[in-house]
DNA sequence: ATTACTAGTAGTCGAGTAT
DNA sequence: TATACTCGACTACTAGTAA
């Protein structure tokens, strides 16, 4: 459901810990406190408590004297899919999504995964076009981080992935995009465990340095078309 | 729990029905469709969409051949309640909370309650100043509606209500404002079953209309020192 | 194909209690 | 005080199936 991993009635239990600010700084409280919030008994409080850390989703410290608490870096992911899903879903959003970022020359990872023929017919044909060999590269403000943390939260194209001479070669996923107000191609999501939120590979079926006169430190402007 | 009417696995089932588009108007979907994006069997899904609509969180006609889902407007207030709670504590927010509004001439229903004297004792104590007789209407356009929404995600004073005479009067919500930038004073809500979002009333230890020189029409500013 | 009932079961909860 | 275990009671699920 929405890509969450989570259980629900500890999704909510996550809900109350952030409510008693245990968003990423530790917080002092005790299992009846949160029982109190979350409706529920110290005995489940307790339990859901002990459930979110084995699911790496709080970090914790017990003790006969209270708990201390924190959500982790995972267990704030949760949250933050619920909110941006809701916020896109109660708000809409006014205009199309616009990020920002600056061209950088990276290992390219992508451009690796690109030029793989599993990959390749799969883009030409849910895409609607061949990709230039290569991908260009883009750092994101912390700002525009939380952009392309929305834009996570819409469906995207799921290019499938598949094992080739025993290397495995996962899910890719695609969104649409214009380039500088001029370029058509898409922003590709490489599923990763724990990806770089502030890098952003986009592939065109033009050479995009080239078409577009860029080079290391030239700031362009991607536009989604959503929804 | 953060005043949510609803139980969470009823909660995620709205949303789910948000996510297909069921927000305001009516969407044709089925069970087995609601069922595999809730992670639930087609039977669950069944069964909690109709516990929703006897809760009154969504309008509903079903037939064999699929069902029309509308989340009523109770439902969207109990998405959004989450929503803004979630803005308010991962978002954060930068400033104070402002809300502008229109002096207007109302029917004192805030007057009549603040004239009883189970409440004023606790307003002195509570509020720390004793309420000048009747209280400031303020009208909300649209947009500052959407800011009252988010006040009433933060904890409130509660004043607690009482009987008299065979009469009832209810919990009065507070919360500390500054008017105008220079006058301190409080917002009461009442609760109602079906208060009307667009109206807030204020109280101070002044007369505001004497003290700031308004009249019907005189648009003035709230300022909600929150968190 | 649907919706949704019944029945059996799996899952969840909280009282009691040990530490 | 606190955390957190066991266990009986209850809730909510799914499979089967009727309409």
């Amino acid at each position: 459901m929405g890509g969450l991993s989570l259980k629900r009635r500890l999704w909510f239990a996550l809900y109350g810990l952030l409510e008693l600010g245990a968003g990423h700084r530790a917080v002092g409280t005790s299992t009846p406190e949160l029982g109190r919030l979350l409706g529920t008994s110290q005995q489940t409080a307790s339990r859901q408590l002990s459930e979110l850390e084995v699911l790496g989703f709080v970090a914790r410290s017990a003790s006969f004297r209270g708990v201390e608490v924190r959500i982790t870096e995972q267990g704030m992911e949760e949250l933050r899919a619920v909110y941006l899903r809701l916020k896109a879903l109660i708000d809409g959003r006014i205009g199309p999504l616009i990020v920002e970022g600056t061209v950088f020359s990276g290992f390219g990872e992508g451009a690796y995964y690109l030029s793989q023929r599993g990959y390749l017919d799969q883009f030409e044909r849910r895409l609607g076009f061949s990709p230039c060999p290569g991908t260009l590269n883009l750092r994101l403000s912390s700002g525009e981080v939380v952009k392309r943390r929305e834009l996570e939260t819409y469906p995207p194209i799921l290019i499938r992935g598949f094992r080739r001479r025993g290397r495995h070669f996962g899910d890719v996923r695609c969104y649409p995009v214009i380039i500088s107000g001029e370029v058509e191609g898409a922003v590709i999501l490489i599923n990763r465990t724990h990806y770089d939120d502030s890098v952003l590979e986009v592939i065109a079926p033009v050479h995009l340095r080239t078409k577009l006169g860029l080079r290391d430190g030239s700031r362009i402007k991607l536009q989604f078309p959503l929804m």
